[in-house]
DNA sequence: TTTGGCACTCGAGGTGCATGAGTGCTAAAA
DNA sequence: TTTTAGCACTCATGCACCTCGAGTGCCAAA
């Protein structure tokens, strides 16, 4: 899209606008909230290009224009300047970012309220990605009679549990006997190659547990494996939408937050950008997603923007935000760069 | 409050139609949809001492009347009838409460979903209280060097745990020693009566660990044990109220879902309802809160039915719905009864 | 005590009109 | 060729005004 300097200035200062005063603007207004070097006439005329262009739109004839989503994709792409947030800026997110938290998901969770009540916008995280990780550990501890506790801890230091049902008369020892030879066999491996055959059949030969027993403990150890790696996700902030003049009609708000209540679709289209910029080779530090490019009902005049936290070399997971088209983006973004950082930071703290 | 005949069968008839056309009831509305044998101006007279009773209020002069707070309690208390969900209404629940979870609190989670679809309003569910426990085992193993987890075993077979932060230094076998020594002294005793002091002191006498290096993991696992009984909340369905008629004006929906999101002001207000009801010694299977008895903001037009579930004989948690003060009481007191009978099931099931 | 009747109230919803911020287009100026 | 001034046109918004109807309270008769 080959724009000359004034279309670009133009379609700036529209964003620019109306991103502030949420109100269509029209040429007179540009003229006088920017300063041109020329008339609203001309500007009118540049404005008519840029809508025959696609990147601008009208609500309706006698008002001024609003950016479409192709208008905004292009000031992202290449107009808007993302600059680093003031000193106070930043102290007000580290005051937010509490640093005494242990466990990922707390710092996630930390994070996530801190970016929504920052920004005012509905926050989301996702857990770590840890399909691809390593099991290191697996202890089926007794509770019970008839109860265990399955316990794996991955690579990268993260414990994943569940309580699972045993065969009632499994003694101590014997579960013992069961949680290492299955462990054996499992550590090292990466979570998507153990298959129930592998670990079943492997644990059969060392133990001499009856095979009817056995049975039931791997298929429980092997589903507890299997879990570990799913993905949660954790939205905060919804009820702040319904402060912003584009949910203002109920209907929207309602579609809005309705989507936004089924999370795994959130989840799963978080998911999917990720994995498409994978895919496309891009190592973006920040992923934008605008109005119709989001697939998800009732989300037409949101954006995301997502980015990525590391755990260690090779485990990742998202945070972002999902808030109206309508935003200031150099400013959103710089505050989900920040927080990212944190998070980084936070992460390394408690894995040395 | 002593109300003739006629005028419980008024204030109940207003109730019913107020509840299902969300508008305020007048004289001549009431004749037509009920077989009244006196005329309209006499409903008209009654309604105006219901009115001076303080059990009907006039949005304005021009209207008719809607129940007030009062009003709904004189119905709750004293006029509605709970019936016994149909079969098919049953079945539908049914449907939806699934058995083969064995977690308890994903046994709460599925039952609050399924209330709030069924219900249409917003569910809630509250974990078991555990401070009158007693802690049956506590395990902590080694993750890896300076990483622990704290796995704790409480009556009534709850488990929970913590990752917490030791020594590098310290080995498994030290870790097992002081874990074992822990447990011995701890185990048996209810949560409310473990204090730090008593664990360390304990604990202290029997293992040969160097005192510095004791007292962080002591004191983890002290944590650990408090924590265990922190009163979790899970909230489901909140979009549901913007389709309310009650929420059509946004600044009510905003107030509304921005206490809710405070999630938790709900739990404590649900705990503090229970105790109350324990405290008085009723001991109803659900309790009602109506519109302002509620003391929190945004909630006036809301009430809050709940009900108790029990795990084992001695503890127990809440669960039920927020929804409109203009609800179809009886109705939703049925669901809800239907799907903790269900809930005590399941956890039975479970738990043996 | 009940009832019919009547005057009154007031919100909801419809119509009409003025306002003003916007537009596109054309013809003249640069 | 580009820019600009001017003009006719559009249309959402807000206001004033009106009507309608479902409600009320009260009074006098049954």
């Amino acid at each position: 899209m080959a724009l000359d300097d004034r279309k670009k200035q133009v379609l700036q200062a529209i964003v620019d606008d109306y991103v502030t005063t949420y109100e269509p603007v029209g040429s007179k207004s540009l003229i006088e909230r920017h300063d041109f070097t020329v008339s609203s006439a001309t500007l009118r005329n540049e404005m008519a290009e840029l809508e025959k262009l696609g990147l601008l739109e009208k609500p309706h004839t006698s008002a001024g224009r609003i950016p479409s989503d192709k208008g905004y994709r292009e000031y992202v792409d290449s107009l808007m300047r993302v600059d680093d947030l003031t000193e106070s800026e930043k102290k007000e997110i580290e005051e937010r970012i509490s640093e005494s938290v242990d466990e990922v998901t707390d710092i996630l969770k930390n994070a996530a309220d801190t970016l929504s009540e920052t920004t005012g916008f509905v926050s989301l995280a996702l857990s770590p990605r840890l399909q691809g990780s390593y099991l290191m550990q697996l202890k089926i501890l007794m509770i019970e009679p008839g109860k265990a506790l399955v316990v794996v801890v991955l690579s990268a230091g993260v414990v994943k549990d569940k309580v699972v049902r045993i065969p009632n008369f499994l003694t101590n020892e014997q579960l013992y006997k069961i949680s290492s030879a299955v462990e054996r066999h499992v550590a090292g491996k990466s979570l998507d190659e153990i298959t129930y055959i592998t670990l079943a059949t492997s644990a059969k030969e060392e133990s001499e547990i009856p095979e009817s027993m056995l049975n039931q403990v791997l298929y429980e150890a092997y589903t507890a494996i299997k879990q570990a790696d799913r993905l949660d996700v954790y939205l905060q902030g919804e009820h702040r939408m319904l402060s912003l003049p584009d949910f203002s009609e109920l209907s929207r708000a309602r579609d809005l937050l309705g989507t936004l209540s089924k999370d795994g679709m959130v989840a799963g289209y978080v998911n999917e950008i990720e994995r498409t910029a994978r895919d496309e080779g891009r190592d973006d530090t920040y992923m934008i997603r605008i109005g119709q490019e989001i697939a998800l009902e009732g989300l037409d005049d949101c954006s995301f923007i997502t980015t990525t936290y590391k755990l260690g070399d090779t485990i990742s997971g998202n945070i972002g935000i999902i808030g109206p088209k309508r935003m200031d983006y150099s400013k959103v973004i710089s505050q989900i760069n920040f927080v990212r950082k944190k998070i980084n930071d936070n992460i390394k703290r408690i894995y040395e």
